[in-house]
DNA sequence: ACCTGTTCATTAGTATACTAATAAGTTATA
DNA sequence: TATAACTTATTAGTATACTAATGAACAGGT
């Protein structure tokens, strides 16, 4: 008889989607505190990338700092509703929604910038400048 | 006149809490295609807790699965509602509801375990087991 | 010019995740 | 014992995150 496979214990704090889940709780959590209430990391990603790039469509918009079509839509919305952004048909293509920065926006963006790259660091402050280089390749090696 | 301090450019997708988002992402993608489509990461993360410390009130579920009292609700709402948990309340003390595994739900964790295991073991395929021990490690401290 | 397949955007529905306000029950202590 | 402080749970509201269905517009090839 074959000696029965031993069963392996589940330990949730040792999974790597539960550790995961508990580190960017943690993260939102330093963002919102450092940042204006109304600023939150999705709607800063956005307008950022906007400020990088200029005018995307929503579909560009989401697919370049990670968000579906619906999320990313329910995010310009908000963004509109606070004029940070606008959006109006594109010319060359009458299914997409050009979306920019309006002055405000734009203001707003580069204002929050350096309180954002103290996010990453206030989020990263338990670890030598190493081991955060090394965090980080290690994670976009799972992305 | 001091020199001006030269302006950090923002790269989105060097911001740990963007790279945290992404990697996440993928791991429930990876859940949700490996499991059955009723048992999200955070019904079974309940689920896998109740099995391993028996019942438990709401909050105390809440705290040891990382879910704020309002989240924990709506799992522990839709778990009941699915006959996988039942709750009473608790004889001991009035404010509390004693959450609780069904024998189906005892039966539906159980079964379901190997395959979080493999969950666990795809979302890090990209990295050797040194590496997943380091990035474990990296990822406990920032927690 | 027509069809086929693709892309873009919207909508509805479900699920996590948080805040703030409220109410009820328990504990600590003055 | 009275009350103040804390804990537990619920509710309402907002924000991400996804699926599926729909419809409009575009692109390629015949």
């Amino acid at each position: 008889m074959k000696p029965m496979k031993p069963k392996k214990p589940y330990i949730l704090e040792d999974q790597i989607g539960h550790v995961l889940r508990k580190v960017s709780q943690r993260h939102t959590s330093i963002f919102s505190s450092e940042m204006p209430s109304d600023l939150t990391p999705t709607r800063f990603a956005a307008m950022a990338k906007l400020l990088e790039l200029g005018p995307l469509s929503q579909n560009e918009l989401g697919r370049l700092t990670a968000m579906d079509i619906a999320t990313i839509k329910g995010v310009v919305d908000r963004l509109r509703v606070r004029k940070l952004v606008e959006s109006k048909k594109d010319p060359k293509d009458a299914r997409r929604q050009l979306i920019k920065l309006t002055r405000k926006g734009e203001a707003v963006i580069l204002a929050a910038i350096p309180d954002a790259l103290e996010v990453t660091k206030r989020t990263v402050e338990a670890l030598t400048k190493a081991e955060t280089k090394e965090l980080l390749k290690l994670l976009t090696k799972l992305q």
